[in-house]
DNA sequence: GAGATAAATGCAAACGTTTGCAATATTTAT
DNA sequence: ATAAATATTGCAAACGTTTGCATTTATCTC
């Protein structure tokens, strides 16, 4: 390693050009011949030449960073359990280095409540990708009213005045509620917080399902944990007996921690008990039997959110969007 | 919101100081005497102010962001897929925060080979934490050998010129096939990449295990995925049959692929198969049965990649360091 | 081949902090 | 009360880029 850090400067004087001429030439602009951009890329190469970001960003007033919050509620460990989420990270982070973004991972800690001046007064990024809706908007409004670029991922459906990208929930929650119905389901139990966010778009749907089938609601209010679910579930069973014969959970971590209980019991799923889950993390797929579920399609979706922040980043003005999701059958709704 | 940025100079003009004082009394330095400190620090906040961190970190030259990258290989969707990774980066941003330091996410799309380059020169971050060793070290040890800050979640056992903190995964491998002996299993498969970083080690240990127990080896090599080892599984079985009575996986998410196979064919587990995993993430206890698994103190590790970084930003030298690994028992290999 | 247009490069002033050193205000010792 | 020591504050020069404008060099046009 060499001595010194090398700077524009340095690399200028070596090639015999002024420091205007090196920058534009590392930035690839076409004032430049392209024969001297080339010389001096590769010379930069060479030297082992980067450009300081720190006084980049300085003086071009921009960072090409992404700050993206993961919005856990207060105390639920979500965040860390729950690989929904953190997927939705990674293809965000696809999706931002795609377009020559960096991302800065947050949770709440760092952040405290003001979003806007944390990170984008202080010049750490450009715009706010905000992973969840949580039980309280407030730090999410008060965001999008300073008018910085802000997305959301979260319920779309939500009257905001920020743009929010997410699926259907309500749809999800009908079509996985309709799907255990038409597959002979009478007493269908909704696991999750109707509280919450996107949850409680899901909720409506499974209530509008049985509306329309004259059935009873059984909701189930409980933490977006599987073990929470796994001990409701059971509890439920110890108090109550088998009163129900589906379930319909707000994540797939959740219909999972249902369907330990319920096997640990001997209730054999689907057939006393059918049961759906939301999201189709890998486990879905993977476990016995096979999760039915309501696929969400993350992957469009980073693109989606990606997108919306760079147009706001362009000063236009975007809009909620709404994606498609699916419901993918597999063997715990079979019957 | 206000019409135009507020920067140091103005604040310093309302409070009728100098910009020197502001700056000093922003960042809590004692030279200030506490009651200035104290109304500069309320007018701040009072008027939305932030420092422009732009302009520290060039000012400064030191940036308080980490860049943590998760290092996979090639082609396997290991990242996407497998919990474990994730909950890593979440630990380890859990650390960071509470120094006070900001994580830069970066797979390695972005900084393509040179690391050191990319991040350090260019004054992105101010050190580095890799999560994987991968199977192929060079670009660690260039970013090493460059001399910048630098831990690398893997096995630290592996002899390197950079720090590595991981479990022991020797002791892993061994502890997990010793349990299964001791359960009576004979005929152990291996189920994982004996070639890949973490893994080899964890394969020494079943070697070494078998050995002592003149059992013999049967290695089935698989990317660390589960639908990889569910299909490799499902081919044994079809082609060679249940030749085995154990599995120690190289992972949970590997453990339950293969559990899913076994399960779908109707041999029983732990009774026909028992079968041990690594990692402990949160389906391990949430799947029935319940896998029996190698936990992984990632808590722990993260506070411990953190502190090895900021000694090495602190101009020490540091070593690898090994985590105790905890064998937790489960009804997968309860015979 | 001269004048005009276009292409390529250079000059120098920012961007908004931090910090060594100098200067002033305050306290202490005598 | 005065000198010396100490606690506070201010001055001004960096940090390393980018970019509007001026300047030089190359290319046309007739």
């Amino acid at each position: 390693m060499n001595n010194k850090k090398i700077k524009l400067t340095d690399l200028a004087k070596l090639a015999g050009v002024s420091t205007s001429t090196v920058s534009r030439a590392l930035n690839d602009n076409p004032l430049i011949k392209q024969e001297t951009r080339d010389k001096l890329q590769r010379l930069a190469k060479e030297h082992n030449f980067s450009l300081n970001t720190a006084a980049s960003r300085l003086r071009t007033q921009k960072t090409n960073v992404v700050a993206v919050i993961i919005n856990l509620d207060e105390q639920t460990e979500q965040s860390i359990s729950d690989p929904f989420l953190l997927k939705v990270v990674s293809e965000i982070n696809l999706a931002l280095n795609q377009q020559g973004l960096e991302l800065l991972l947050s949770n709440s800690i760092m952040a405290q409540d003001d979003w806007a001046n944390y990170f984008i007064n202080s010049r750490r990024a450009d715009g706010i990708i905000v992973v969840g809706q949580g039980k309280n908007q407030t730090n999410i409004e008060n965001a999008a009213n300073a008018g910085i670029p802000l997305v959301v991922w979260g319920d779309p459906k939500t009257p905001s005045n920020y743009p929010i990208v997410g699926s259907d929930n309500y749809l999800g929650g009908l079509q996985a509620t309709t799907h255990l119905i038409e597959h002979g389901a009478k007493n269908i139990v909704f696991l999750g917080d109707p509280e919450h966010g996107e949850i409680s778009e899901r909720h409506r749907g499974y209530s509008a399902a049985l509306a329309s089938h004259k059935l009873e609601q059984h909701v189930v209010s409980i933490d977006i944990t599987s073990s929470s679910a796994y001990r409701s579930i059971n509890q439920l069973l110890r108090e109550k007996g088998l009163y129900f014969d589906a379930i319909v959970a707000c994540s797939d971590m959740v219909a999972l921690g249902a369907m330990k209980a319920l096997k640990e019991r001997y209730v054999s799923i689907p057939n006393d008990v059918a049961l759906v889950g939301f999201d189709d993390i890998a486990m879905a797929d993977i476990s016995h039997p096979s999760l039915s579920t309501i696929r969400q399609n993350t992957q469009y979706a980073a693109t989606l959110l990606v997108q919306k922040l760079m147009q706001q980043l362009a000063g236009e003005k975007v809009k909620s969007q709404v994606i498609d999701i699916e419901l993918i059958p597999r063997q715990s709704s079979k019957r």
